[in-house]
DNA sequence: TAAAGTAGTAACCAAACGGTAACTAACATG
DNA sequence: CATGTTAGTTACCGTTTGGTTACTACTTTA
C-alpha cells in the first residue's frame, strides 16, 4: 500500500523532500485543495485521471504526513472531507514559485 | 526511455511542473551540482543508488528540458562535464524552501 | 422490492520503472 | 598484446506502481 522510499542514509535534506512530495500526486492534490474543503468524489473529478485507489491511498499518506485533514461524518451515504493543514497550506507559496519556474519549459519537443 | 508524462490538457501549471521534476532523480541532480560541474562518473558516485543508466536518462531529460547543460570533451577516455543552466540555478532557490519545509516532518512513522 | 448514492477495499492484472551485467570505442601504458 | 580508463548503451528481467472491476455497508427514495 505505502510507497517505497528513497534510502537516505546520510540525510540529504533534498532527497527527504522527495520522499514526501516527489511524486506524481502529492502536490497537485495540495494544489487542488487550497484554501478550500473537498469531499472524497469531487476530489476525485478534479484530479484527472486518478484512480479512487490511488487517490485514497496518497490521501491517507499524506494525512500521516500531517499535510492533509481528514474529517469523516457518520452519515448515511457517509461523507469525507479532505482539506490542507497548516503544514500543508505552508507548501503552497513553495508550488506556485514552482509553477512560475515552469511556465516557459516546452513539453512537445519531447525525448 | 523517456518518462511517461501526466496527462495535462486543461493546462494545469502544477501537473505541468510535476511534469519536470516531479520524480525520484531531477531534484537531487539539480541539488548536487548546485554551483559546480561534475563529471559523469562524479555524478554516479555523489547520487546514492542511482544507476547509471537511470543517471544518463535523466541527465538526458533535463538537458533537453534547458536545465542542464552537457559539455563533451573529445579525449580518451571520454570527459563529459555536467552543469545547471540558468534556468536550473532559478531551480534552486525554490529547493532550499522545500528542504526547510520538509526539516520537520517525520517519515519514521512509516505507513 | 429495487435502485441510488458515498467512500472506500480486495483481488487481479497491465504498464512503467529501475537494476545488473555485459559490451563498445579509443587511446595510453606496461 | 593485454589491461585500464570513461561514458555511455543494450538486453534482459524483477520490482513497483497504477488501473479495473466488482464488492461492501447503510439509509433514503421511487
Amino acid at each position: 500500500m505505502a510507497r517505497k522510499l528513497i534510502e537516505n542514509h546520510n540525510e540529504c535534506p533534498i532527497t527527504h523532500s522527495m520522499n514526501i512530495i516527489g511524486n506524481k500526486w502529492t502536490s497537485i492534490i495540495v494544489y487542488v485543495l487550497a484554501g478550500r474543503t473537498l469531499r472524497f468524489g469531487e476530489l476525485a473529478i478534479r484530479i484527472d485521471k486518478i484512480s479512487r485507489k490511488v487517490l485514497s491511498n496518497q490521501l491517507k499518506e499524506m494525512e500521516l504526513r500531517g499535510i492533509v485533514h481528514r474529517e469523516s461524518y457518520a452519515e448515511t451515504p457517509p461523507r469525507v472531507e479532505y482539506s490542507l493543514t497548516k503544514k500543508g497550506e505552508e507548501l503552497l507559496p513553495i508550488l506556485n514559485q514552482l509553477c512560475a519556474w515552469s511556465k516557459d519549459i516546452d513539453l512537445d519537443m519531447n525525448p
